[in-house]
DNA sequence: AATGAATGAGGGTTCATTCAT
DNA sequence: TATGAATGAACCCTCATTCAT
C-alpha cells in the first residue's frame, strides 16, 4: 500500500485549502490584518496545525503568491506563429486583459503583496511578482516585434527593447491599477476599463507603426 | 488677547512635526510597521501627547494624506490659456511628471495609503487619494481639450470625456507605479522612466490627433 | 520640583524589586524554568510592565548577574599592606570564603548563569561571571606574592603567574561547587566544607613555601 | 525461539542510538534547548516512536547519565595492590585525570545534568552523578590510605576520612570545572590544566606526608 | 512497531490605549 | 498641557503529548 503517497496527496489538498482561506482573508482584510490565528479560526483548526503546513505567515503569503504565478503563467499556445505579427500582438494583448478581468482577484493579491513587501528586507535577486509575471511574456513579445520589424510592419525608428519596456511598463501599471481598485468601484467601471484596455492596444499599435511621432 | 490663536499656532506646528516624523517612518518601514509608540519615541514625546493631537494611527495617516493632497494641488496658474491648447497640454503633462519626480516620496505615500486603506471600512463617498488628485486636474484638461476640439486640433472621433478618462487613467497608473517602485530600483531606472513619460505624452498627442487609428 | 529624579528613584526601586523576585525564582527553579510570565505573576504585575523595565528575560538575568558582581566586589580595604604577606594571604583567603558562605545564594546564581550561558552564542570578549570576579582579586594577590617572594617567604621555584593561576583555578572550582550544592546537602555539610576551605588554605601555603615538592 | 531476546537486542540498540543523538544535542545546545521534537527530527523518526523508548525528555537525560556512569566506572584492575600505596595513589590520580581529559564530553554532560537537575524535585536518596562517581573510587582510595598509614608513609595527624573527603572534594570540583569550560577555552588551556592537575597531585602527596603543615 | 495528524498549554513580545498626576 | 505607569488584547511561535491508523 502506498501510504506515503496517499498522505502526501491529502497534505497537498490541505495546503491548498489553507491557501484558499488565506486568499479570501487577504482579499477581505488586506495584508496588514492577515494573521495566522484568525486564519486558523476560520479553518477551524489549531494554529499549531497551520505551522505543520507552513513555516509562518510570510511563508503562507509566499506560497500563495507562487501558486498564483504558476497558475497564471501566460499560455502562449494558441498563438499560431505564422499569422501577421501585429495581429498576434493584438490577440495577445486582448488575451492578457481577458485573463486579468477573469482573474482579477489574483491580480489584486499580487498587487497587495507587492505593496506589502515594499519595505521588507528581501533577498536582492528577488523580483516583485508582477515583474516575474511580466518577464514571462516579454520573451514572446520580443520575437513578435522582431518579426514585425523584419516584415516592415512597424516603424524603423523603434528599438525593440525600448518598445517592450514601454509597453510592458504601461501594461503592468494599468493591470496593477485594476487589481488595486475597490471591488465596488471595479464593478461599476468594469465596462469602461475594458474599453480603455482596448484603447491602450490601439495606442500601442499606433506607437509601433509610427514610432510615436506623426 | 489672542492667546488662543497663539496656542493654536503652536499646536499646528506640533501637528506638522508629528506628520513629518510619521512620513519618514512610513517611507522607511511601510504602513505595516508604522506604530504610535515608535513614533512617540522618535519624536521624543510620550504617546499620550500624541493622542492629544491625533485620535489614533489611522488618523495620523489620513491627516498626512490630506496634507499631501493640499500641498500637491496642481497649480494651474502659469498656464496662459491663450496658447495653443495642445502645447498647453504638453506643458501640463510635463509639469505633472516633473512634479512627480521631484516629490516622489509623496506619491509613494499616497500609493501606500491607497493599498493600506483598500480594505478598511470607509465612508462611501471618500475616494482614493489618487483619484482626488486626478480629478483636480481633470477640469483644467477638459476645458483644454474642448478648446482644442473647437479649433480642430484634435480628431472629431474623440469624445472629450472618454479621452480624458483614458489619459488620466493611464497617467495615474503610471504615476502610482513610479511611487511604488523601491528606491534603489527607481534610482537606477530614473532616466528610462522619464523617457517613457515623454513617450507617453507623444502617444497621447498622437492619439488626440488621430483618434487612435492610423 | 525634581520630578524626574523622583521617578528615576522609584524606577530603580522597582527594578530592584524585580531583580529580587527573579533571584528567588531562579534559586528555586533554576534558569531553565525561569520565565517572564511567571515572574510577572509572582510580582502581581502584567508582563508588559516587566518589559518596560527590562528588554527581555535574558536582560533580567544579566542585570541580576551584574548586580551581584557589583555588590560582591572583593573589598581589599582592611588588608594592611605592611603585614606579613603570607598572613595577608591567609586573611584574604579566609575573608573570601567567609563571604562565600555568607552569600552563598549569590554564588549559586553565578554558577547557574555560567552553566546556562555555556552554549548560548555570546560576544567573544565576554567572560563568565566567575572569572570576572576572580580576576578582580588576582591583581591584589599578585602584588602579595611578589612581595612574599622578595622577602624570601615563598619558594624560589614558584612562578607567581603559575601559582596564581593554580590557586585561583582551584578556588573558583571549589567555590562553584559550593554554589551548586543542594541547599539541604549544604546545610548538612556546611561545617565540613568550612574545614575543607581551611585545609585548602594550608595546602596553598604549603605549596607556596615548598613549591609543591618535598 | 528466542525471538523475544532478538527484539530486545534491537530495542537496546535503538535506545543507544537515541542516547547518542541526545548526547550530541545536549553538548551542542545545552540542556535548555534540548527537546524531543528536534531529537526525533535528528534521528529521522517520529516523536511517537521516541515516546515508545523513553517516557519523556527528562527520562532520556537520566538514562544518558546512567549510561555514562556505567561506562565511566573507574576500572581498578591494573592497580596491583602490592605496590607502594603512595605510588598507587599517584597512578590512580593520573589515571583519573587521563580519563577526564579523554572523555571530557562525558564530564561535561554530568556537570550539565547536575546543574539542570539541581532544582527538580527528585527522590531524596538520589545523589548528584558526580558524587555517585566519586564514591565509586572512594572505597579504593580508602584502603590505599589506610595501608599507607599502617606503613607510616603518611602523617599520623591525618584522619583518613577527612583526607579523603578533602581530596575527593577538590578533585570533583576541579573536574566539574573542566567539564563546564567552553570547548574553545578548554583547547587553549588544555596543557595548563594538565599541569595543574599534576601540581594538585604533588600537593596532595605533600599534604598526606606532612599532614598539611611544614 | 511506527507514524502522520492534531492540539492544549504556555512562553515571548508588541501594540493601542487609559489612568493618575 | 504633558507624561510616567500600567495593562488588556492579541499575535507569534514552540513544546510535550495523545490519537488513530
Amino acid at each position: 500500500m502506498d501510504k506515503t503517497a496517499y498522505f502526501e496527496q491529502i497534505r497537498q489538498k490541505r495546503r491548498n485549502d489553507i491557501l484558499d482561506a488565506a486568499r479570501d482573508m487577504i482579499l477581505q482584510q488586506g495584508m496588514n490584518d492577515f494573521n495566522i490565528q484568525q486564519l486558523a479560526r476560520k479553518l477551524d483548526i489549531s494554529t499549531v496545525t497551520l505551522y505543520k503546513y507552513f513555516k509562518n505567515s510570510e511563508d503562507i503569503a509566499l506560497a500563495l503568491q507562487e501558486r498564483i504565478l504558476e497558475t497564471q503563467k501566460p499560455s502562449l499556445s494558441g498563438f499560431a506563429s505564422d499569422d501577421n505579427p501585429l495581429t498576434l500582438f493584438s490577440d495577445f494583448h486582448r488575451a492578457l486583459y481577458r485573463n486579468v478581468f477573469k482573474n482579477r482577484e489574483r491580480v489584486t493579491l499580487l498587487a497587495l503583496f507587492e505593496a506589502y513587501l515594499r519595505n521588507k528586507p528581501r533577498p536582492a535577486e528577488e523580483q516583485s511578482a508582477f515583474w516575474t509575471y511580466a518577464s514571462q511574456m516579454r520573451h514572446f513579445l520580443e520575437r513578435l516585434l522582431e518579426k514585425a520589424q523584419s516584415q516592415n510592419l512597424i516603424s524603423d525608428s523603434i528599438s525593440t527593447d525600448d518598445a517592450l519596456d514601454f509597453i510592458m511598463g504601461i501594461n503592468v501599471a494599468f493591470i496593477r491599477q485594476i487589481g488595486l481598485m475597490d471591488d465596488e468601484h471595479f464593478k461599476l467601471e468594469e465596462e469602461n476599463i475594458k474599453r480603455r484596455a482596448e484603447q491602450l492596444l490601439n495606442l500601442f499599435i499606433l506607437y509601433l507603426k509610427t514610432g510615436g511621432t506623426v
